[in-house]
DNA sequence: GTAATTTGACCAAC
DNA sequence: GTTGGTCAAATTAC
């Protein structure tokens, strides 16, 4: 890490600096929802959808530091990367950091004549024993039975492949029975607009320049992106194979070395009263902040 | 009616 | 010839 080029390590410090950021958020809505007296359906209505949308940044935050240690972590001097998410039961490693964008570059117009770039590297890959959300919307394009798999592979695209050219491209297989574990493969980058929460570009470093330029934009999520942002709690959608109730569950899935990160946070987090909360949102954050308490709820500080 | 998933076929890589 | 990745029509879900 400490070879990372500095404008990688600033975004990859960036990246996680929103993620806890966004969680911090998310935090105080939790433990004020705990506090508050109102159990007001309609207020509910509102809290969840910006809760989730709270998840969904913080997703997306992993996502892409992840993808910001793949890219750069190739021109470091012989530096193993860690695995960035250290979750028990999941790894992560970059079998080949050399990805070309090499998915398949299927035409649209020209049917049955292809022009795929197959059984190329892989840009990372995951395991893990539930089926996780990364923040990005997939559509499942095809499922196929493998040669050496007890178990059929599912092939994702991202949704915005046709609409904005993403060439991203993901395969999801499970690999063991019991206890469940899934490994997940991406192929290529996103080079999508994701016009939910955030707006992130990462254009330039997935290229062989290796500058990179990450751009947030605060708006709410779609009714699509609520759609999406839904699966995180029910993950019926999204990807479906084989999927059991204790599969997509979001608890229990911080590891022990994340514990004392957590602790830590919370200490900083009791040290907030909620006069202060709003100014930590940002503008955009603080409207929508403001439509989800402002009326109707008491602060108990 | 629209969008997502399923599934058989196609085709390039091996 | 076999295998893996994708397409696209059919089917299903919302």
């Amino acid at each position: 890490m400490e070879n990372q080029p500095s404008n990688g390590r600033k975004a990859m410090e960036e990246e996680l600096n929103k993620g806890r950021y966004t969680a911090n958020q998310l935090l105080q809505i939790l433990v004020h929802k705990s506090n508050t007296r109102h159990r007001d359906a309609e207020v509910e209505g509102l809290v969840l959808p910006f809760v989730e949308d709270l998840v969904r940044k913080v997703l997306r935050s992993f996502s892409n530091t992840l993808l910001l240690l793949n890219t750069h972590s190739d021109v470091s001097d012989g530096v193993v990367m860690p695995n960035t998410i250290n979750d028990v039961s999941s790894s992560l490693k970059c079998p080949n950091l050399e990805d070309k964008d090499g998915v398949c570059k299927g035409s649209i117009n020209a049917k049955r004549r292809r022009v795929c770039r197959k059984r190329n590297a892989p840009t990372w890959e995951k395991n893990s024993s539930h089926l996780m959300e990364d923040g990005y919307i997939w559509r499942k394009y095809g499922q196929k039975m493998t040669m050496n798999a007890k178990y059929l592979r599912s092939y994702y695209r991202c949704t915005h492949k046709y609409d904005q050219g993403c060439p991203a491209t993901k395969q999801v297989q499970r690999i063991q029975e019991d206890p469940p574990l899934y490994r997940t493969t991406y192929y290529g980058h996103h080079n999508c607009k994701i016009s939910l929460g955030q707006e992130i570009i990462l254009e330039p470093a997935f290229s062989s320049d290796s500058s990179m330029f990450l751009s947030f934009s605060t708006t709410f999520p779609t009714k699509e992106e609520y759609q999406f942002s839904s699966s995180l709690f029910s993950s019926t959608k999204q990807e479906p194979m084989e999927v059991t109730p204790d599969d997509c569950g979001m608890h229990n899935q911080l590891p022990s070395s994340d514990y004392h990160l957590l602790t830590d946070y919370e200490l900083d987090f009791n040290c907030l009263r909620h006069e202060n909360m709003q100014s930590m949102l940002s503008f955009t954050e603080s409207v929508q902040f403001d439509k989800v308490y402002g009326s109707g709820m008491d602060f108990d500080g």
